[in-house]
RNA sequence: CGGGAAGUAGCGCAGGCCGGUAGCGCAUCUGGUUUGGGACCAGGGGGUCGCAGGUUCGAAUCCUGUCUUCCCGACCA
């Protein structure tokens, strides 16, 4: 009987708690790394699936390219050498031996250093690049549209389940275009299977937009993303998708022969999203309760809590329907589970399968039998309501799609009511500090003055919005003429 | 890398100041009664107290060193 820290008590705590007594993963004792339990990988498993179906759909392939990059490759683009050096691990050697002096203990054989260090791929531009220079002759082998699921190691100083791991789970694409309209074009559309992915699938309402030269990656002519909004009222950029124009394909002399017989290089584009999404997924949905899963990616969408007594008949009653329920309901595709384990009682069920944010539970007693019906509870709204055994499959798959969009509805609504302009600079640190949320503001397009309100309030330009209104103003911290608000927000 | 906290049974913790050979709750196992919101009774099993030294007749406890993890900052998806 584990009882969780509330949202309002500490809701660093709550995040943790949730996540470990939710079963989605555990700290490992290696530093920063966690493991992704059974519950917490399938969660991932139905991302994953529903990310690749969009990417085939938008003519990607997958392909794999190893986690080992030659020092010598990866400083090739200086920019994104320089941007990820600080965070690398290094592997030097290829060997241990036995410790002479230590019995049973293993040292780094010094005798087998490598003549060149490799780095554990913190992203894998430099050895995919690389690799595309002897894929690429001619206009004829473009685009090039490839994706790779992967795991990456960013040596972080400070590790937070799912959000930032220093190793995680990812996909990256990697795509090379003739054109740069093309390339943009493709940043573009990526940006948007995203947003429609988290939107429709994850029920989490996201702002598109550019980041400011300071946010962008190591890299990239620019840096296209998606923000979401947690119920601490702090950002979460929860996808990138970068314009890397030429640098890469210069870094790498990847060029191709056009059509009128000259020689150009390739415009490229690379895009990604993580495990750090299913961090988003719980801080925006979950409740004191526990977990709130959308249905569309819950590891399990219904379960059947059987509540027996001493009557063996009435017993089988229910054994007979659960079943029958659960093969119609598996007919419509919808995951569900049957509870009918006896050494755990309907109310630790009823408790347990919150904690999991399993969507919707059917519990089906000798009552219930006799009444032809069930009690069927939602897990987004807690509520209860008896429904007829007759059309139950049906009702359930509309129940379902109910709460998927209930949940994007109540996420979307809380964004909204945690938007705010701010048109001074005492208004903007007060909504900052009181309210949170995102702050839409003018900026006078500075980097120091970015950097300047950063280290003044912890607020960075989450981005500048995409088809953001055009308006007359003045910066909030400097008062010089803008002609766009953008977005402040406190991020994780 | 700075600041804080913690390592004792699977999990959560007490014991430590005042040294005497380890305890509580949950979980687990056995038997039984139960089952509409985290059941109850009875019995049982499980720990070289993070690691290495030292002090002592004797160390979870005192001393020295060391490792690790977590939390808060700076860095980042």
């Amino acid at each position: 009987m584990s009882t969780l820290t509330t949202r309002a008590n500490d809701y660093s705590q709550w995040y943790n708690d949730l996540i470990l007594k939710g079963g989605l993963a555990d700290h490992s004792s290696v530093r920063g790394c966690m493991v992704i339990k059974p519950y917490g990988y399938a969660l991932w498993e139905n991302m994953r699936n529903q990310l690749d179906r969009m990417f085939k759909e938008t003519g990607h392939q997958n392909a794999y390219f190893p986690i080992f990059i030659p020092k010598s490759l990866f400083e090739a683009e200086e920019k994104n050498a320089e941007g990820f050096a600080k965070e690398c691990a290094i592997v030097t050697h290829y060997r241990l031996k036995t410790d002479p002096d230590n019995k049973g203990k293993l040292i780094v054989d010094p005798a087998a250093k490598l003549e060149e260090e490799l780095i554990v791929r913190p992203t894998s531009e430099a050895i995919i690049w690389n690799t595309y220079k002897g894929w690429i002759q001619s206009y004829r082998d473009l685009p090039l549209l490839i994706n790779q699921w992967a795991n990456v190691v960013r040596w972080e100083m400070r590790t937070r389940l799912f959000l930032r791991t220093a190793e995680f789970l990812w996909q990256e694409g990697h795509t090379a275009h003739a054109t740069k309209e093309e390339a943009i074009e493709e940043t573009v559309k990526m940006l948007d299977v995203y947003a429609t992915f988290l939107e429709e699938y994850m029920a989490l309402p996201v702002i598109k937009g550019v980041k400011t030269p300071n946010e962008r990656f190591a890299g990239a002519e620019d840096t296209y993303c998606i923000e979401a909004m947690m119920q601490d009222g702090k950002a979460l950029q929860a996808g990138t998708s970068h314009f890397l124009g030429q640098n890469f394909a210069k870094a790498f002399d990847v060029k191709f022969a056009a059509k009128d017989n000259t020689m150009e290089y390739v415009w490229a584009t690379s895009w990604g999203v993580s495990t750090r999404l299913i961090g988003a997924l719980v801080m925006a949905h979950s409740d004191d309760q526990g977990l709130v899963l959308p249905p569309r990616i819950a590891p399990l969408q219904v379960v059947i809590v059987p509540i027996f007594n001493k009557d063996a008949e009435a017993r089988q009653r229910i054994d007979n329907k659960a079943q029958t329920l659960m093969s119609e309901l598996r007919a419509k595709g919808i995951s569900v589970k049957y509870d009918d384990d006896d050494t755990s009682r309907p109310g630790w069920k009823f408790a347990e399968y919150e904690l999991k944010g399993v969507p919707v539970r059917i519990a089906l007693g000798a009552r219930d039998i006799e009444n032809n019906q069930a009690e069927v509870a939602r897990r987004d709204t807690k509520e209860k309501a008896s429904y007829s055994l007759d059309g139950l499959t049906e009702n359930m798959a509309q129940l379902l799609e109910d709460i998927q969009q209930n949940l994007y509805n109540r996420a979307l609504q809380f964004r909204e009511e945690n938007t705010r302009k701010a048109d001074s600079w005492d208004e903007f640190v007060e909504m900052l500090d009181d309210k949170g949320g995102f702050i839409a503001a003018h900026w006078d397009g500075t980097s120091e003055t970015e950097e300047k309100i950063k280290e003044m309030t912890k607020a960075t330009i989450r981005c500048i919005p995409l088809n953001n209104e055009q308006e007359e103003g003045k910066c909030i911290l400097t008062g010089n003429p803008s002609k766009e608000r953008v977005l402040f927000a406190r991020a994780y």
